[in-house]
RNA sequence: GGUCCCGUAGUGCAGCCAGGAGUGCAUGCCGCCCUGUCAAGGCGGAGGUCGCGGGUUCAAAUCCCGUCGGGACCGCCA
């Protein structure tokens, strides 16, 4: 090693010790005659006083980032001059030699924690932004896949890789697809999840695997979104709900205790999707703060309130100290509710003295009027703002409502962390073309009580399926498979996929699902929103090392870029394949 | 596919609504001074295609249209 201890770790015992230090020049304060510079790398900053006679030739230019060298004597700061805010704050470094191992050009933004710098500046040099916060968020989401790792190993779980060149997978959003150079005209499918491999691993009698796997999606980016993510997939035979759930929370309970030192409850909490909606207007709530959903529907069962009148379902949410909204405020609530397809956010006010004002009153009847607040739990200065629709579009508007208010209002307390299962999640949703989908996969099995007549009225019909979920954001998501083929072929019934199509998407499966498959189940954690959850960062890409702009651009790399028109020819991308076998 | 915000010196921003010559602010950079600072300080200096294209106007960073880039959200995506 160039240097002999780390630059963080020398406190007031090093005293009289001579020590070789080699990082980056954090900060140089010259006095002319004699100069401190912060030395920093991974450990920590110390720092190191520099007499005038040292700084000459290539070290009296040391500048911001240069990468240095330096042997010095370790020492008590002068009384008076220690400095509390360091952990190396009692003592300095004398140099009596200092190197510059490299130097820096000038600084693109400030390689410094506390200065702003703005997103495209810091993902061109990436490696800049790193060194500014010794990169937190990526030794965060290392501790964690570290103890992830462990806890697989412990319980069994067998580590194995899964092809990222392959074919389509299942999981419903757009594929990125690869040319393939031996065969022109046919692409690889980067997989969205590795979840067909690992029910073939389940064919294979793995019993238990894992992979920390990377997963592609080609849908527009979010905070909390890239086209690249990572996901710990995991599988196992011959369990039942409550085995997922058992190691699921042992990997979090892990993971919050080894990073962040937290004790998370065991078992989580465990709400039916049914309840979520009802309740929160979600199927990731965040249960960190109450305002929970009321429903009016029998309430308002023969109003003459046009809005609310015939609607299968009429809710409503109450938010404290909401009766004192500005007009202009209530306004801003009404654009916003469009902004999201509804038609507006009706509202009553209740006023300090129990009287009540806003749009809808002058609908209300004389009984509505006076029954409202009793209805709706509503108290003197709260504000109650309703929803009418069809159940799942006017709970859907309720709950994201629930959480922007909440957050308005400063409901949301810090340093909470609300975990839960949400069970029991639909099967199928409509299509939007009078057919049905798969929520979660075709490969989810029904509830068991609903095996021999899911496919009757696919409405409604529950999943084995489940999340989990932590203050409003989905962490993880799993479920049952199916593994009796007959099951399995009147899922695809159900939503529309004949035989032949099938069989040509994954009739390798159904194929292997032929030899005695084990009843199976598993669960996928997303580790970048793990990661930043842990990291107390909003995006996911504060913790990782590489990421992409939303238009999915990287300004380091460049990528993507145009290709030449011979890797074009080569790649065989314009190729029409020999007897097009692809169904539409 | 849609909505909104941003683009001005290397970086972070003000100026734009209400048009009138880019001495604008902070930081960084360059030079000089300075022996106890710690986001050191003092003095001086350099640094600009106001993202790009078009339009309106006597005159555009400023108003209008388009476009590109970044960000947030809806749709999409578990």
């Amino acid at each position: 090693m160039i240097r002999t201890h780390e630059a963080g770790t020398l406190r007031a015992e090093h005293a009289g010790q001579t020590v070789t230090l080699a990082g980056w020049v954090a900060h140089r304060r010259d006095h002319g005659g004699v100069a401190f510079v912060d030395l920093r790398e991974a450990s920590g900053v110390v720092q190191v006083v520099v007499r005038d006679e040292l700084l000459t030739g290539a070290a009296g230019d040391l500048r911001a980032e240069f990468c240095v060298k330096v042997v010095g004597e370790v020492r008590l700061r002068p009384a008076g001059n220690e400095n509390p805010d360091l952990p190396t704050g009692a003592i300095e470094v004398d140099a009596s030699e200092v190197e510059v191992l490299s130097a820096s050009a000038p600084l693109p933004f400030p390689v410094d924690a506390h200065a702003e710098v703005g997103e495209e500046a810091r993902l061109r040099w990436r490696y800049l932004d790193l060194r500014r916060d010794n990169a937190r968020g990526l030794r965060i989401r290392h501790r964690a896949t570290r103890t992830i790792r462990r806890v697989m190993d412990e319980r069994g779980f067998v580590d194995v890789e899964t092809p990222y060149l392959t074919r389509s997978t299942p999981e419903g959003a757009r594929d990125f697809l690869v040319p393939v150079r031996l065969q022109p005209g046919h692409w690889y499918a980067l997989p969205q999840s590795p979840q067909l491999f690992k029910q073939l691993l389940m064919v294979g009698g793995l019993e238990r695997y894992y992979q920390i796997a990377r997963c592609f999606r080609d849908e527009d980016f979010r905070a909390d979104r890239q086209p690249d993510f990572t996901q710990l997939d995991l599988e196992m035979s011959f369990v039942d709900e409550e085995d997922v759930y058992e190691v699921g929370e042992a990997v979090f309970r892990a993971v919050w205790k080894d990073v962040l030192d937290i004790e998370l409850p065991q078992p989580f909490r465990r709400l039916p999707f049914t309840e979520c909606m009802d309740r929160f207007g979600s199927d990731k709530p965040d249960l960190r703060f109450g305002l929970e959903l009321v429903e009016l529907s029998s309430f308002f069962a023969g109003t003459e309130v046009r809005i609310f009148a015939g609607q299968p379902y009429v809710g409503a949410v109450v938010v404290p100290g909401a009766g004192s909204w500005t007009r202009k405020q209530l306004d801003g609530w009404n654009e916003w509710a469009r902004g999201r397809g509804a038609k507006g956010l009706a509202y009553v006010l209740v006023e300090g003295d129990g009287s009540l004002r806003g749009g809808v009153l002058n609908a209300l009847s004389d009984g509505e009027r006076s029954g409202l607040a009793v209805a709706a739990g509503a108290a003197p200065g709260d504000g109650v703002f309703f929803a009418a629709g069809p159940r799942r579009e006017a709970q859907d508007l309720l709950g994201a409502f629930r959480n922007a208010a909440a957050r308005e209002i400063g409901a949301i307390p810090e340093g909470r962390w609300e975990f839960l299962w949400v069970t029991d999640m639909p099967m199928f949703e409509p299509d939007g073309d009078g057919g049905w989908t798969a929520v979660h996969h075709p490969f989810t099995a029904p509830a068991q009580d609903r095996v021999d007549d899911f496919d009757v009225d696919p409405a409604d019909v529950p999943a084995r399926a489940y999340d989990i979920v932590c203050n409003g954001m989905e962490l993880a998501s799993g479920s049952i498979r199916i593994h009796q083929a007959d099951v399995q072929r009147r899922v695809f019934d159900v939503i529309g996929l004949t035989p032949e199509e099938a069989r040509s998407k994954f009739g390798f499966l159904l194929e292997a699902f032929q030899y005695g498959p084990p009843p199976h189940g598993g669960l996928a954690p997303g580790i970048d929103r793990m990661a930043a959850l842990l990291a107390g960062t909003e995006s996911i890409r504060d913790v990782i090392a590489f990421p992409k702009t939303s238009s999915g651009g990287d300004p380091l790399t460049g990528a993507p870029t145009p290709i030449t028109a011979q890797q074009r020819k080569d790649a065989g991308i314009d190729a029409t394949p020999a007897g097009l076998t692809e169904p539409s």
